[in-house]
DNA sequence: CCGTATTGAATGAATGTTCAACAAACCAAG
DNA sequence: CTTGGTTTGTTGAACATTCATTCAATACGG
């Protein structure tokens, strides 16, 4: 156990490069992060009703108790989480929407793709995020944290659609249809959580492109996005 | 309470004109519905992880151990619960279905507009899915059941998107298309019940219309879907 | 040694389930 | 139409369990 998180706290001393006395200082962060991990776990192997503290120490490898020191609450806990997961997508669509650089076409590519990347899209995650939807309705924190596709990455699609319309004469309101989008985008990762057999991430990415090829003709062809296709 | 009884009782005598005694062999049945829209209602309010026994019971207006009497565990009420919502849903899309005729453009346009019926698609019940869905994963009894969107349900929007293709030559391949409608149409429903302030059953059903005159033109303007609109 | 992270048992609250008692509906016999 | 007995639905308190939280004791890095 103790070897355990020393390499943990060896990996995160790689990664950043300060030279601050890492052993404990870092140790809190870096237990955190543990117990989050632990967390999305538990919600993707038993829900969020059948998880408990107890599952989360024991899938961390620690103690009953750990859990109240590092976090406040188990209310607490599950706030942290979400937002450990709503940061971590967010992080991911806005850097793919920057490597697209300035074509719309290119950048609506690119962050339909980043939907369903590897890193992200995976059962473990979907099914975390979807037990929070669950939840989401009865409490406002989890709602604010669950727009996580939220304003702004909506916002994004609707410029793009607006930008697209205007350089190609398409006939569709770009509100509407940056709303279609991402609903259609969202409703995938839910079908891929639900469906055992059937639905894959290669598939769900491939009706989201022949959206894309029926919606924005001028901008894809089904060949050129097969093409694309990298996992 | 006694009196309450009765008037649903009648309710139910009106509806099948069954001579047999109504008394208390009806009740049993209505005393299970009852029951199950009390869930519901906990369900919207409350969300899963926190609906119990009692706020049932109290939301029908029964007493604490009514509910173990005529479901066997909490486990079987929401088992009959999701089976009534979704067996509900099916019906209202099979009748929807059915009256659209032989036309396939109509077909997808009524079943897409009764999504977004009232009776199907308001707060209450979208939040109850939800609630489901957030669960679903960890139980193979709600997963099986959660697929109310199911099989079925694809498989007649694959056969319209096809007989919609080889009528008017598109481009697209009707499964991957179908799916993507269908996971848009989930999608909105998530949307609706997620955001409180600018997302209503009107706005998300014209994304959804915005959709049809995309990927369809030859069938759809969007004038005529305007002109079509109701609620 | 000091302070901090960690442990694990104790605690108390919440909740699903059971069950003995009660009420009401039903039916047959007077 | 009564009456008495039987079945069936209903109640609410008791019970057992699960679980989040607390905290005194402990280990360990600095």
């Amino acid at each position: 156990m103790a070897t355990m998180i020393k390499k943990i706290e060896g990996q995160s001393g790689e990664g950043s490069g300060d030279g601050e006395k890492r052993g404990r200082k870092a140790s809190k962060e870096v237990r955190r992060q543990q117990l989050i991990e632990a967390t999305i776990d538990s919600l993707a192997k038993r829900g969020y009703s059948e998880t408990t503290m107890a599952d989360v120490a024991d899938g961390a490898g620690l103690s009953r108790g750990i859990v109240n020191f590092h976090f406040e609450s188990k209310e607490k806990l599950l706030v942290a989480t979400l937002k450990y997961m709503a940061d971590e997508y967010s992080a991911h669509w806005r850097a793919a929407y920057q490597k697209a650089g300035d074509d719309p076409a290119r950048q609506l590519e690119l962050l339909v793709a980043a939907d369903f990347d590897r890193s992200i899209c995976n059962k473990r995650k979907l099914a975390a995020w979807c037990a929070f939807w669950g939840e989401a309705k009865s409490r406002p924190t989890y709602q604010a944290l669950c727009g996580s596709r939220d304003e702004a990455y909506q916002n994004v699609f609707v410029e793009i659609c607006a930008r697209l319309k205007a350089e190609s004469g398409y006939a569709f309101e770009p509100y509407a249809t940056a709303v279609g989008l991402c609903a259609m985008l969202e409703g995938l990762w839910l079908r891929l959580m639900m469906s055992t057999e059937g639905v894959t991430r290669q598939s769900a990415h491939h009706a989201a492109c022949e959206y894309l090829a029926s919606v924005f003709p001028k901008q894809f062809t089904r060949a050129s996005l097969e093409a694309h296709k990298i996992d």
